[in-house]
DNA sequence: ACTATCACG
DNA sequence: ACGTACGTGATAGTC
């Protein structure tokens, strides 16, 4: 097997981290931040690439100029800011310290160092790695060489890589194309002038066209929109001296030697004095565990016999906390693993003596003498126990006296953008532990397979799934403490769990046979439709392919619609509404798509969620939003139609148990009430205080009219500009919302903030606190971490002023209810009440209340919802109770 | 696995 | 000049 060389752009990617990580600082005041994301991408890269040799290159930071005579454009390049700057020479010592060679060298640039070393590196036939933040560096993937370019989406770091073909993939051209591609479409971020007026689009098909500038320009008069053959006639010369710019010199005279270069252990004593000294605390907890890796899998156990079972839950019991596992498939428990104070982990397999039933409840019978639990999802494990153990001890165990700690809700509430919460990533995060995951144990294989054919692995597994939840709670505490959201994972989202758990188990009562009529109404007419459209268009066709369905509109019936999306025309409902006037066919379209969409989500994909007990117990997911909203999945219930008559009538099929009604209340404008409050207007108080119209109010604030003078017009343009607001604003949006001009949508925010300054203060204040703290936070602490703020790209930054906006407003929303769920929930239960809350819709909860409950339960819901916070305007809730949902609501 | 579309708050 | 409303999940089609 050929050696591989890891070979990092030091630049681009200490600056990547400089702008992507929220500003940090040692004790001593220096700012680490840089430094901390780029060892976080080392560590992650070396992880995963395993390489033979890294090297680090860095530009110096003397004037170096690539090319002398070109120096009047290098000299533009922006001056490091003084908090990146004395990172730097940090950076480089750290990374002496651990063994890691840097490369540097007056008059070359650290893209010329890297090229120079790769190709050199791929002519002796070794396996060449590039990690770069810079796109520029394409023009070196070959097959041997892999360049790698991470990338931030909502907070995530993913890498993108590319051999020659993903390069070809993704812009069409070759990677000594790139050059060609950037010569033309310029590089603010590198200084490249590009070709004015060229921008991306037509820079690729003039590179695709001809192959090259220098071709393009022999064959100028065939360029096809004018304007770019216009600008290449200008500005040839600005095309060449950008290419010379764009290409990297990889035949720098540069004495590398490889030896220097190889890997070894990193985890040095010296390292970690100066990461201790940068305060990296996590990154310590690395150092520990790969400096002591088998030791803790040492004093995994594995239990087979009976006695020694016996004893290890007792000694559990005995303990001040525990952590414990089910590892189960399907209805199968394959075994239990458990992780307290003296035993890192013991995994008990079922088998023998040891059957599910023992297991389950000896586990139950132990963990109620334990003041603290801590789980990785609490409510699957609680659901999976089921199985095993009856509903009532599962409930008594949930409702016990002792306290429950979900690693899962903890880590989510520290950091809301991560795609998950598995316990390898725990693992990694919060200790530098490197545990594997269930992925790299066992793939695809099923765990009954893998428990008889690889039981180390198995005992591993199932061990690092107490030990890690164990280990990493006491971390997500202090972390939690420190960023002020200890109350809200204490109070509200632990009790969220469990009212979660009562929610999923109790699901909601659905008709299967009515759902199944609604289907074939829809049906029908949906045939209807397809004849009737088939016959206009002269051919049948798949009218849910927007490819297709594009062809027929626009190429063969001719219709204008402009291209929108990337693969083609774009046939959403708002351009085909646009469209309607032109052709009968297109209304025709439209009501096909809401009936197949009826028919495919609702009727069929409901109907087959129904359970063996006649009800839809969807999943209330608690860790997947990034405001602290809840998610329904499997199926969801948070999107059941409403707005249009046809659809809203599937909600007839919801019906509650016999002996009891359906009780609704949702929350009158609550968003625009937390608004109120956090900003503190007075008019908007006021307005709320007096119970007024707000909509009405507003426009009538807005267009200066007197406010019962005010038309529907106007009070419906008001009740967007109040929508927007709370999606941070922006004249397109609310033009595009209102199908108005851009200037027209302008001068309406423009009024609306002079007539509630203080909003604008308040939304102004998100996103300047957004940018200096990098978070925003709700009323009651929950934070959303903010590092587009600091974005360069006036996109992503944009976006991330929208965001800072409206995720205080929705998010605090969201923590109210969740507050008068567990209120509703645990009072229904405390009262020995056989009502239950069922499902939640954002600002809508829905109870199944018994009939000879009703007025107590009502009384809960009102109270409840109307107390779950204290604002300076009142909440307000609506109630209906109906015989199914259609009616409630 | 990804994209387009559309259902909800 | 840039190109969008904020937050989700399910389905069908396409690659």
């Amino acid at each position: 097997m050929s050696e591989k060389i890891l070979l990092i752009d030091g630049h681009s990617i200490i600056n990547r981290a400089f702008y992507g990580v929220a500003d940090l600082t040692n004790s001593q005041g220096l700012h680490t931040n840089a430094i901390f994301g780029f060892l976080n991408t080392l560590f992650k890269v070396l992880d995963e690439e395993k390489p033979d040799y890294v090297t680090v290159a860095f530009d110096v930071k003397a004037p170096t100029f690539r090319h002398d005579m070109y120096a009047e454009y290098k000299g533009t390049r922006k001056p490091m800011p003084g908090e990146l700057h004395e990172q730097v020479p940090v950076l480089k010592d750290v990374l002496h310290a651990m063994g890691i060679i840097t490369m540097e060298k007056a008059g070359l640039e650290a893209d010329d160092l890297l090229g120079t070393v790769a190709k050199r590196s791929e002519a002796r036939g070794m396996e060449v790695v590039v990690l770069s933040g810079d796109r520029d560096l394409l023009q070196l993937a070959t097959e041997r060489i892999l360049v790698r370019i991470p990338k931030t989406k909502g907070g995530v770091t993913e890498i993108e890589n590319y051999h020659t073909q993903d390069v070809i993939d993704r812009y069409q051209v070759t990677p000594a194309q790139i050059i060609e591609l950037k010569a033309l479409m310029g590089d603010s971020s590198d200084n490249i002038p590009g070709v004015p007026g060229i921008g991306e689009k037509t820079a690729t098909s003039l590179v695709v066209q001809f192959g090259s500038i220098e071709n393009a320009y022999a064959h100028v008069e065939e360029i096809k929109p004018n304007r770019a053959k216009e600008a290449m006639r200008n500005h040839y010369d600005m095309a060449q001296l950008s290419k010379a710019l764009a290409t990297i010199n990889i035949d720098c005279d540069y004495d590398y030697q490889w030896e220097e270069a190889r890997l070894k252990n990193i985890y040095t004593e010296e390292a970690y004095q100066l990461l201790k000294g940068l305060d990296f605390k996590n990154m310590l907890g690395r150092f520990d565990v790969k400096a002591a890796a088998n030791s803790v899998e040492d004093a995994f156990l594995e239990i087979a016999d009976f006695a020694r079972a016996e004893e290890v839950f007792s000694l559990c019991a005995g303990k001040k906390r525990a952590a414990f596992s089910l590892v189960y498939e399907e209805r199968e428990l394959l075994g239990i693993a458990l992780s307290f104070e003296g035993q890192d982990g013991a995994y008990i397999p079922a088998q023998g003596l040891l059957t599910e039933g023992y297991l389950t409840g000896k586990l139950v019978e132990s963990l109620q003498h334990v003041p603290e639990i801590v789980t990785l999802d609490l409510k699957e494990q609680m659901e999976a126990l089921g199985n095993w153990v009856s509903q009532d001890a599962v409930e008594a165990l949930l409702e016990g006296k002792h306290v429950w700690r979900d690693v899962g809700i903890a880590a989510y509430l520290l950091n809301p953008l991560k795609g998950g919460y598995a316990m390898e990533e725990l693992g990694k995060d919060y200790l530098g532990l490197d545990a594997p995951s269930r992925q790299e144990l066992f793939g695809k294989e099923k765990l009954s397979q893998a428990a008889v054919e690889k039981p180390g692995e198995m005992k591993r597994f199932a061990c690092y799934g107490a030990y890690v939840p164990g280990k990493v709670m006491p971390v997500l505490k202090e972390r939690l403490e420190r960023d002020g959201m200890w109350q809200l994972f204490e109070e509200v989202e632990m009790p969220l769990a469990t009212t979660l758990y009562f929610m999923e188990q109790a699901g909601i009562r659905a008709e299967a046979e009515a759902l199944k009529v609604y289907g074939q109404q829809l049906s029908v007419r949906i045939g209807e439709l397809e004849g009737k459209i088939y016959e206009q268009a002269g051919e049948s066709f798949n009218i849910n392919s927007p490819k297709q369905l594009g062809v027929i509109l626009f190429d063969k019936m001719g219709m204008k619609g402009g291209k929108k999306t990337k693969t083609g025309y774009s046939t959403s409902a708002d351009v085909l509404e646009k469209l309607a006037p032109e052709h009968p066919v297109v209304a025709d379209i439209l009501e096909y798509r809401q009936l197949t969409k009826l028919k495919s989500t609702y009727a069929d994909g409901l109907a087959v969620c129904i359970g063996a007990d006649g009800r839809i117990h969807s999943r209330f997911q608690q860790t997947v939003t990034a405001t602290g909203r809840l998610s329904s999945t499997e199926p969801n219930l948070q999107n059941i139609p409403i707005r249009m008559e046809l659809g809203r009538l599937i909600r007839k099929v919801f019906v509650p148990a016999e002996g009891y009604v359906l009780l609704d209340a949702d929350y009158s404008q609550i968003e625009l009430r937390v608004l109120a409050h956090m900003s503190g207007d007075e008019a908007l108080i006021a307005a709320y205080r007096e119970a007024a119209d707000i909509h009405r109010m507003t426009a009538s604030q807005v267009f200066h009219v007197p406010f019962d003078q005010v038309t529907s017009l106007q009070r419906r343009n008001a009740k967007a500009v109040n929508f927007g607001i709370v999606y941070g604003i922006s004249s397109f949006g609310l033009s595009q919302d209102l199908s108005i001009s851009r200037k027209e949508a302008q001068e309406y925010i423009e009024r609306y903030f002079e007539s509630y300054p203080k909003i604008k203060e308040f939304l102004d204040r998100l996103v300047r606190d957004g940018r200096e703290k990098g978070y925003v936070e709700t009323m009651f602490g929950r934070r959303r971490p903010m590092p587009e703020l600091k974005s360069s790209n006036f996109m992503q930054r944009s976006f991330g002023e929208r965001v800072a906006m409206n995720a205080p407003i929705q998010g605090t929303a969201a923590d109210i209810i969740k507050i008068a769920m567990n209120r509703v929930s645990q009072r229904l239960r405390e009262e020995r009440l056989r009502s239950r809350l069922i499902l939640q819709v954002h600002d809508e909860l829905l109870v199944e209340a018994h009939r000879e409950e009703l007025a107590q339960v009502k009384k809960i819901l009102e109270e409840e919802m109307r107390q779950a916070a204290e604002l300076s305007v009142p909440l307000e809730i609506d109630m209906h109770a109906g015989e199914n949902w259609y009616e409630a609501h």
